[in-house]
This record gives C-alpha cells, structure tokens and sequence, in this order.
DNA sequence: CTCGGCACCCTGAGGCCTAA
DNA sequence: TTAGGCCTCAGGGTGCCGAG
C-alpha cells in the first residue's frame, strides 16, 4: 500500500498519496487513447519541442474534438503526469516554465577556463540585426507555450517575443511603453492570439494601454497588427471552432472561437515567416550578417595572438 | 462609481468515490 | 483492488459586465 507513501523529509506519514518518482502504470484504454493522441502531437510538434501542458491541451481541443473545460484539462495533467511517470512520453517533451533558480557562482577554472570562455564569446559575436532597419519589429503572442516555437523563427529576423500573458500587469505594459518610446524608428507589434472575445479585448486594452503610456513618454505610438487567428485563416485553414461562452460576457458576442493552437506548427510559423519577411528589410538584414562575420574573424585572430602571447 | 462574479492564463497536490 | 474521474485547495495575475 504504502511503497510510495511516507513523506519522511516533512515526518508526516500518507496512507495514500500519489506515485513518486518513475512509476509503473496500466492505464484504462480510453486513457492510453488519450496518450496516443498526445503522443501525436508531440510528433506534430517534434522540431518545437518542449511544449507546456496548456500547448497540448489546446492541440488537442483544436485539432482533435478534445472537449475544451477545466475537468478536461485536470484529466489531461493527470494523464499527461502519470505518463511521464511511466515513461510512456519523455519527461523532457513537457515543459513547465514556473521553475527558476537564482543565485550560485560561476566562476573559472583557471586562466586557461577563462581564455576559453573569451574565445567563446568572440565566437558569438554578432551585431544586433535590427541594425539599419527602418522600423523595429516585435511580436506579441497571448500564450507563453508558442514561444519557443515562434522565437525560432523570428531570431532569424532580430525580432523578440513578447508573452502578452506577463503583459496584463501595468509594470509589464510600462515597461513596453518604455522601450517603444526610447526607439529613434517607429515600432511594428505582430500579435498572435486566440481569436475570441476575451482575446482581442486583452489585445485591444494592452494596445491601447501602451499606446497611451508611449504618447505620455513623448514617443511614437506602436501600430499593432493582429497576425493570427483571422475570420480569413479560419476559412482558409478550415480550423475547429468553439461556440463562444454564453457566460462571457467581454466584447462583443461572437458565433465561433478558436484556440491560436488549432493553426498546426507549420501553420503557425509559416504566418509568422511571412509577415516577418514582408515587414522587416531582408536585405539590411543580410548586410549585417556580412559585416559581423568579418568582424567576428578580426575579434577571433586577435584573441588568439593575446593567448598566444600569454598576456 | 464601486464591487462581486465570471471569464482568462498557468500548474500541482490530496482525497473521495465508483466503475472495470 | 485499483485506475482515474471529479472536487477542492493553493497561489499570482487581469478585464469586463451588470447590479447596487
């Protein structure tokens, strides 16, 4: 009974808890289907991996008719949980991004450890790409889960990610304010989200939020465009659809709701390359890669003449 | 105008109970 | 007997609507 259940670090004794560590399991056959649906997904997602539970959720609410209410989504964490126990999905496909450690020493092993790490740096020089654009670029997407994902494609472009998530708070909206006002060239913001009442109006009110603190810093406003979910990928893309809430009541009433994650990978990073490419000036973009290239060498050769003579 | 209630984002744990 | 559905709790946010 209890092989799993004495919690000696806090002394106290559970006659039933849940499993720890790796744990054998015999799910029930519509759990190991919903397992092999998550398994297909993970495939989907292979090159983006890894995701966070509320990514699979929505995958499979979007793509799969899985039904889109908390008790499913406690189901799913369970399943996806003990799975992982069982080694049925790879602990390291799933990812929680509320972990985080602060503090400890680096340090180096020695001058050679620390030629090394010199030599490393030179080895990633790099001028920002956003040097000689015309405009800055950034991109705002409601859920952090898509942003390893779309981060992927828009370095490419020198252009950051923001999690509109972190953005509801006033510090997070004055902060973006802060950076697009202290720009020379005017900013561009690409925004990715759900398309549903809720949604847009958080869109809508961290927009206007922004723009407002930008004005009162004395710079120029942002010019916001909604990159996804559109009316026009809806149809194009044929995505599920969910009757909106009746219970919510935030903007206006809307037939159909769609997740950002019923768009597939493919679909979604394709959006975003496009409107990249179409907004950001490639050509600059290229002349940059040269130019730190070259001076990367320079940064190298010199690096290496100093250790040589053992200064 | 304020505030309660409902919506949203994110994740994890324990306990009760029932169906297989 | 046991897996797992369902409920509740914990913890930190935000926006919008309608009632008082």
């Amino acid at each position: 009974m209890d092989t799993a259940g004495r919690n000696t670090v806090s002394g106290r004794l559970y006659t039933r808890t849940r499993v720890r560590g790796f744990a054998p399991w015999a799910p029930k056959p519509a759990t190991l289907r919903l397992v092999e649906q998550i398994r297909q997904i993970l495939a989907e997602y292979e090159a983006y991996l890894p995701m966070t539970a509320r990514q699979v959720f929505y995958r499979l609410v979007g793509a799969h008719g899985y039904p889109k209410d908390e008790r499913a989504y406690d189901r799913l964490t369970e399943t996806l949980n003990r799975a992982r126990r069982a080694r049925l999905i790879p602990m390291e496909a799933i990812r929680d991004d509320r972990a985080a450690s602060m503090g400890g020493d680096a340090g180096y092993a020695g001058p050679e450890a620390f030629w090394e790490s010199m030599t490393a740096a030179a080895d990633n020089y790099r001028r920002p790409l956003t040097e000689g654009q015309p405009r800055a670029v950034e991109m705002w997407i409601e859920a952090a889960g898509m942003m390893p994902m779309l981060a992927d494609i828009t370095k490419e472009f020198g252009v950051t990610v923001y999690c509109s998530g972190g953005f509801e708070s006033v510090a997070a909206k004055h902060d973006a304010a802060h950076r697009i006002a202290r720009r020379h060239v005017a900013t561009t913001v690409l925004s990715i989200g759900d398309l549903d009442p809720s949604g847009l109006s958080i869109l809508d009110a961290a927009a206007a939020d922004v723009t407002a603190f930008v004005t009162e810093l004395g710079g120029k406003p942002p010019t916001v465009v909604r990159l996804a979910v559109t009316p026009k990928q809806v149809a194009r893309y044929r995505l599920q659809t969910a009757p909106q809430k009746r219970t919510d009541h935030r903007g206006a009433h809307m037939p159909a709701t769609v997740q950002a994650e019923a768009l597939s990978p493919d679909q979604l990073t394709g959006i975003a390359r496009a409107a990249l490419a179409d907004v950001v000036d490639t050509d600059t973009i290229a002349a940059v890669r040269r130019r730190s290239e070259l001076e990367r060498e320079q940064l190298l050769a010199a690096l290496r003449t100093m250790r040589g003579s053992g200064a």
